[in-house]
DNA sequence: TGCTGTGAACGACTTCACAGCC
DNA sequence: GGCTGTGAAGTCGTTCACAGCA
């Protein structure tokens, strides 16, 4: 384990070696080599190698891995084990999406709290016993339920300012969909999804034809 | 213009050098450096004078940039002022959500049609005299209705399924929510949006520490 | 022999540094 | 002097190629 040197890139497809382990064994195959499983992601072999030397030898030379061993020292590594509490601020329809949405949980993210500050959404009941709560309790709801990621969906003109807040609120790590780049103290992790720029960066390539190579499989 | 080489990251920043440049020109900011644009943005002034090298020359040395001749300028690099017809296969929360997201047809990304295959959906009224239709009449609809774009928001056991009828169906682009790397033939254009991956990698780095630079601005 | 693990080569993207114009 | 535009240098990530083990 080469500690602190991890490519991002390697992170992100490591979650996506995760699910994949978790369909393979779940079809009952049991071994499988890098080639076979490159294959089935449409990356390199020597990728996968690579991005899993970064934390340790998992597999067999001559056999290849063994995908559950794999899968348990994946889950490990990306500590899915653990649980993350997170809340959501901004009640709209991705709002409420991310809320509903099982993948998250199932992936160990929780949502404690749900915040809007439209006075008609407050005390909205939400699944798993959760209700729409006013951004102005936000700190202190934050606290008292240990959230450590806050997940913002407000509309761009009101992103920065909640992202202060949930600084405040001592949050350690943030999800933005909104389409703004916000200004952090460094010690929070950022992580922006922006929706829009992705279907402009599709549109670009559509245009102009794509640089990136075919993918076979 | 050199071209056909531009790096992808490089149209992602050009989305978001657009979204800046229309609040400074709403700001009435008439003028800005690349130093005070980067600023902005969190990035390098260089950067931002490469990014822009790539498509032409559009500042004055001593002086720096007009905005509203470089807004101009972006909006066509990335073919803005085309309209994007694009229809959404799989009504849960997030294609809901996505069907009632101002932002992307203010990008001009248009929703012609809405595909599920949920009996009880079918028919459902949705805004912009849309409603939602069944995926067996997808072939058909997405021909008819000059449809480009295809978003794929079904659960990943139907991903794979969908992408194979949105080709058939002769899309040329296709925005994939679902956490699964899609096989694709060449000529496709696909935009991965995996929100799982991203909250993991997330997790990640607040487990390991992040190996970013701290955000100042 | 087959396949992993990995240093070294390569390629892509970013940053530097400065020439050139305002 | 100030700031852009850009080749050159540097950094980061991917791919190669092969040594080394089952």
């Amino acid at each position: 384990m080469d500690s602190r040197k991890i490519p991002k890139p390697t992170i992100k497809r490591l979650a996506i070696f995760h699910r994949c382990l978790e369909n393979l064994v779940i079809s009952g195959v049991s071994s499988i080599s890098s080639k076979d499983f490159a294959d089935r992601l449409g990356i390199k072999a020597s990728q996968v190698r690579k991005d899993l030397s970064y934390f340790g030898e998992f597999g067999k030379r001559g056999v290849g891995y063994n995908t559950e061993l794999l899968l348990d020292s994946i889950s490990e590594i990306l500590g899915i084990r653990k649980r993350w509490n997170t809340c959501i601020v901004g009640m709209g329809n991705l709002g409420m999406a991310l809320a509903n949405y099982p993948g998250l949980s199932k992936s160990g993210f929780v949502a404690k709290a749900l915040f809007d500050n439209n006075p008609n959404k407050i005390g909205m009941p939400m699944p798993n016993n959760l209700m729409i709560e006013s951004t102005a309790k936000l700190k202190e709801i934050v606290k008292s339920r240990n959230v450590e990621i806050g997940v913002i969906t407000v509309p761009a003109s009101a992103a920065q300012s909640t992202a202060d807040l949930l600084t405040e609120a001592g949050i350690k790590g943030i999800v933005n969909f909104a389409p703004i780049r916000l200004s952090l103290p460094q010690e929070i992790i950022n992580e922006e999804i922006d929706i829009s720029a992705s279907f402009r960066s599709l549109a670009f390539s559509m245009t102009y034809g794509s640089s990136k190579k075919g993918r076979k499989h």
